[in-house]
DNA sequence: GTCTATATCATGATAGAC
DNA sequence: GTCTATCATGATATAGAC
């Protein structure tokens, strides 16, 4: 990736602003352009199109979304001290990117950038065969840290309760009064009961395999 | 209601299926009256303009969301039960609609249109105070059918598990070969895990809350 | 009710001065 | 590199014949 200016910075992040609120189809050139406090020709100067400026933006979301992710799968520890972690972790990433998730998932259909695609590339970058979450719930169960349990099923019930309530939080908060989602008392609240539900639902059978909540 | 003609009908059949997939601004007029077979101007005699159209639209979709759904919430039986049922009923409700689940998502944010306030209307016809799940959960909770744990946490959950590999189910299957969400026996399986999962975390401490899977 | 033809306007993109 | 002015296109919407 070259140097990009000052002006190329500007214009990114109000296309960025304004992409994910109104997608592809519905963002204005113009408004990119008012908003980045520039001429609409400059646009074009650097970005030459409308598509070529959402394909950078796009892109660009894509790997703020992973950067960080990744770093905090590590794989040295035991299954319940990772999965404490990853779901702090990853509630922590998404919640302040509602909109960024909203994007992708709209977005992600009519677009040529393979969303899916990009994140199993970063994943072999990593040295993970399949899906890493897959990977680290498959060798725990070889290990006999946990039961023997369906590892895609376990990973999708992950995954859509850290997700649901953050990419649905405008509708959820209407439906369930005086909840905040983004109250961080309520996100530390939350993934303690994800851990706590999923932890009952894999702990390897000792005395009760209830946790203390 | 007034009733509606058949071309009337064709027009919100084809406005339906182009809102869906591509929302309101990626959607064309020209697109809608091919598909319906009838020309350009038929649409603004009928709906008079394209905000019009996708109001109608829009609402009907959410309506037909919630038809089937509320008559499933039985309240009758035991937590367990409902819960079966529900997730059930909920699975097979949605499953088929993942382009719907992704429009409202998309589209709810910028419409007028308020969903969530839909949905609580719909629930007070019904004769619950809040959210119906919630309501339900914390009876549950009253009658000691179940432990007593955070019900909102509880219904996020539930729902995240549910919708989350519905709406997202185009990444998913790229991310987890061989996964195909929308076959019968992966939604029967699904279900019985999700209810696993989270009656495994709810079961009134007896001898051990292990289901028998 | 349904069509063709057209008005009107907004938007992405470019030309060219500075 | 940045601007003003303008083009070309494509979209919503309407007029008016049948």
């Amino acid at each position: 990736m070259e140097t990009t200016t000052e002006t190329e910075q500007k214009i990114l992040q109000a296309a960025r602003d304004i992409f994910l609120e109104k997608g592809k189809d519905g963002a204005r050139m113009q408004e990119i352009a008012d908003r980045a406090g520039i001429n609409k020709a400059l646009l074009h100067y650097y970005f030459r199109s409308k598509d070529r400026l959402f394909s950078q933006v796009f892109l660009i979301e894509i790997k703020s979304m992973f950067s960080n992710l990744f770093e905090s799968i590590s794989t040295e520890t035991d299954f319940y001290t990772f999965l404490e972690k990853f779901i702090k972790t990853y509630l922590s990433l998404i919640s302040p990117r509602r909109n960024l998730l909203r994007f992708i998932l709209w977005e992600s259909e009519n677009t040529k950038i393979e969303f899916a695609q990009y994140v199993m590339g970063e994943s072999k970058k990593w040295g993970f065969k399949e899906n890493p979450l897959v990977d680290l719930t498959r060798t725990a169960i070889t290990n006999k840290q946990i039961k023997n349990i369906d590892a895609v099923n376990f990973i999708l019930s992950l995954m859509g309760m850290c997700i649901f309530p953050v990419i649905g939080a405008p509708i959820i908060e209407k439906m369930f009064h005086n909840l905040k989602i983004n109250n961080p008392a309520f996100l530390n609240k939350r993934s303690k009961e994800i851990l706590h539900l999923l932890w009952n639902g894999i702990a390897p059978e000792k005395k009760s395999s209830t946790v203390s909540k």
